[in-house]
DNA sequence: ATGACAGTGTTTACACCGTAAACATGATTG
DNA sequence: CAATCATGTTTACGGTGTAAACACTGTCAT
């Protein structure tokens, strides 16, 4: 039996900023227990406010949720924006491969770190024009899927893709690092010791370039 | 105001195979939404019993989500398993190829046509053991998984793959159409008609093969 | 300054959900 | 035939999302 309603008094009875207050309170949530986590109620109390306060600034949970992913999606797009300019090859080829990888490792990195904030990222909502919206991208003003895209521009660039295998390319590359996101932390992979995820990691890297890189 | 306890009169008062038909009904939610979808006193009012009644035969929520979760694991296999044993091919290399793209399109194919219930097939609960155990496999016996395997090793035995890649190939494999498949029916692709989606998905297939049997 | 008003937070209320505990019914077996 | 066990049912409770009515506070014309 928690009071639950009839909250706490604060000294002033406008909160100032609850809106973004709920959705980093809705973060922590769902950072330590997915999406499912993130229950209205439990993000109100948090910030130490009625449940229904929140009503005033999202028209349901669902919206809530919405911006808990958006919030999820520019935190996985501010990783991969560090590791991909952290980049420093001599040649354009070593360089676009790098970013590729760069970009690929710290992908599955960040799924295997904030499993629940990575599942959140990811929940239907997401349609293609908001993966190149901005409220998700990173520092550099780009988002994950862009700069998978810019890699492989510079893979034909350097001429180590055929042109022809460039068209849709940045899905396959897209796939199989998601893909292995889920089978690690989701799927039957979720037992691998961290070393071992790590290294299969670099394996598919492996393979989706030599994909990318065949003739 | 719906009555919700205090279920019709049922001519037998006891059911006969309550538990199978509470999984039935669990499926059909899935299928039509979802994990979230799989709510314990629907599932027995579809049944016609008491929300209860469901206790005599799985702990909780969870027990009857994993038990739907077994059987979406299985309808996907059986449908990758009639693909792939529908596979004539005249040589042993054909056939290796025809096999892998067989499991592969089927795989998304069925996460399209079936969205709730592919994404309930994959919720946290399957570990590496599970991925070969009989509960979850097809007609013919094997998982979706252990198909993959062979038509790997047949890549092998057909000398179109180089065995230094072999180890662990599966798990590109795997990755791509699964990764795909999430891409498709919750991300960023989801927008994309039919067609183009099989289009993409044949793509990827074929830089996945190109990935496989590079030298 | 003051009083209307709009924005924001609170209370109260309700239906639905999962689940525990006690009870009822029907099949099985000594 | 009685005792027992398996299987459903009722009743009950706390948690959750959300609607409706109410309360506080800052703002802005008068």
């Amino acid at each position: 039996m928690t009071v639950d309603t009839a909250a706490p008094p604060r000294e002033n009875y406008h909160h100032g900023d609850l809106r973004h207050a709920l959705v980093l309170a809705g973060v922590e949530l769902a950072r330590e227990g997915g999406p499912e986590a993130v229950v209205l109620r439990e993000a109100t109390r948090r910030v130490g406010v009625s449940p229904n306060a929140a009503y005033r600034h999202f028209a349901d949970r669902e919206a809530l949720l919405a911006a808990v992913c958006d919030a999820a999606q520019a935190e996985l797009a501010a990783a991969i924006d560090e590791s991909y300019w952290a980049v420093r090859e001599p040649d354009a080829a070593a360089t676009a491969r790098a970013h590729l990888r760069a970009v690929g490792t710290r992908y599955v990195a960040f799924a295997l770190d904030n499993p629940g904030l990575f599942r959140t990222a990811f929940i239907a909502s997401s349609d293609l024009e908001r993966a190149t919206s901005p409220e998700r991208a990173g520092p550099s003003g780009l988002t994950p899927f862009q700069l998978v895209t810019a890699a492989l521009d510079e893979f034909v660039a350097s001429e180590i893709m055929p042109v022809s295998r460039r068209p849709n390319a940045e899905f396959l590359a897209w796939s199989s690092v998601h893909g292995l996101s889920m089978l690690l932390i989701d799927g039957p992979l979720r037992a691998l010791p961290r070393a071992a995820a790590d290294a299969v990691t670099q394996q598919v890297i492996d393979m989706a370039e030599a994909g990318f890189t065949a003739p």
